[in-house]
DNA sequence: CCAGAGTGTCAAGAGATTGGACGGATCGCT
DNA sequence: AGCGATCCGTCCAATCTCTTGACACTCTGG
């Protein structure tokens, strides 16, 4: 069985994060206050710094565990169109850019954005380097796995591709997500070089 | 929010309970050592001493858990028929019963008890005022409140009436659940001072 | 009767949490 | 520009919790 330590020590972090997330979706990042963290934890100030060291650190930890949240639903998403890689795609991306337009976290993140609350933002974005690489692993580790014809540097680029596209349309959306999802289908199809469905 | 220390505090009570659940399903309560529980709980032998005193309020602890875990089906039952006494007892007896007859520490508490297992099943019967206790009094609000114009003294009798020969099916069933419960709620029935059904 | 295994207690030490204090940065206000 | 308030981040001593190892005691099988 997993050791105790870390139980209560992810039970703290959970706690922390619970408490951040609901000040940060209902006032934004910038009213956040360490001490608020603290006292709605019902923990020290200092317990917070201790986890977690900085108040940046507790964007990031915020920002990840919704990455984390949103992976298992993707692969959800991919596990019901497992042998066609186009499909799995399409449908991960969809659900992707759909959940999180509803996403009360990423709501905020991007509508309070033009202002100073830009440092949540920047997760995803400028310092968006730890998203992409667990979403490109965990989605590397599927595509492996459920499509192992694919030659395997064209899969690696197409998933850093699809998931760097779909970040970006994620934080700035153009087109409807099922019109962005069936192009980034299209996309991964090509640098994927799969057979031309036509 | 509930104070961090509580949180912890009952995340190591549910391991060790968890712990112990395990072992006396799998191999009786007799076999369970109290190494065994702090080593799969991932914690030292001290700290489940400190946490819970002897062996034996492990086992009460165990009971209790898993009665908590029964009144909330419980009051499920009663819900879904909360305007007739008679057919919200009858349906929670069932439910217990049945309930009850699939459940693995149930079912180790009264297969293996022919023996010197009797330590756990003495909380279902010589020492059951914790469980009768519990039962009571949160069937007595719910009944205070859903049957207000039940008699109160009478009220109390039933529930106490209904509980202990609950418990007595239970450790001893002569006829079928639905008969079982079919008979107990005309023992409310009259208990409670009821109108006659016919 | 002895050896082994298990329960329950104790005390010292390691680790985590608290609460209070502090320096430094930022911001609104005058 | 100066001032006060607010907050971040760090430090530290006191306190609480868990761990570790030792020990007395009981029970049981050989």
């Amino acid at each position: 069985m997993t050791r105790y330590r870390e139980s209560v020590r992810s039970l703290l972090r959970d706690r922390l994060l619970d408490a951040a997330y609901e000040r940060v979706t209902a006032d934004g990042w910038s009213k956040l206050r360490m001490a608020h963290i603290a006292t709605t934890a019902g923990v020290s100030r200092q317990t917070v710094y201790t986890e977690f060291g900085t108040r940046d650190a507790i964007g990031q930890a915020l920002v990840m565990r919704e990455v984390d949240r949103f992976l298992l639903g993707v692969q959800e998403q991919l596990d019901a169109h497992r042998p066609d890689p186009r499909a799995a795609v399409e449908a991960a991306v969809r659900f992707t850019l759909d959940t999180a337009a509803d996403n009360p976290l990423v709501k905020s993140v991007l509508t309070s954005s033009r202002g100073a609350e830009d440092d949540l933002l920047a997760h995803l974005t400028t310092r968006s380097e730890p998203l992409l690489e667990t979403a490109t692993t965990m989605l590397d580790a599927y595509a492996a796995e459920a499509w192992p014809h694919i030659d395997a540097d064209s899969r690696a680029l197409a998933v850093e591709t699809v998931v760097r596209l779909t970040v970006s349309h994620l934080v700035q959306p153009t087109l409807p997500p099922s019109t962005t999802a069936a192009r980034l289908a299209r996309v991964l199809s090509r640098v994927a070089l799969l057979p031309d469905p036509s």
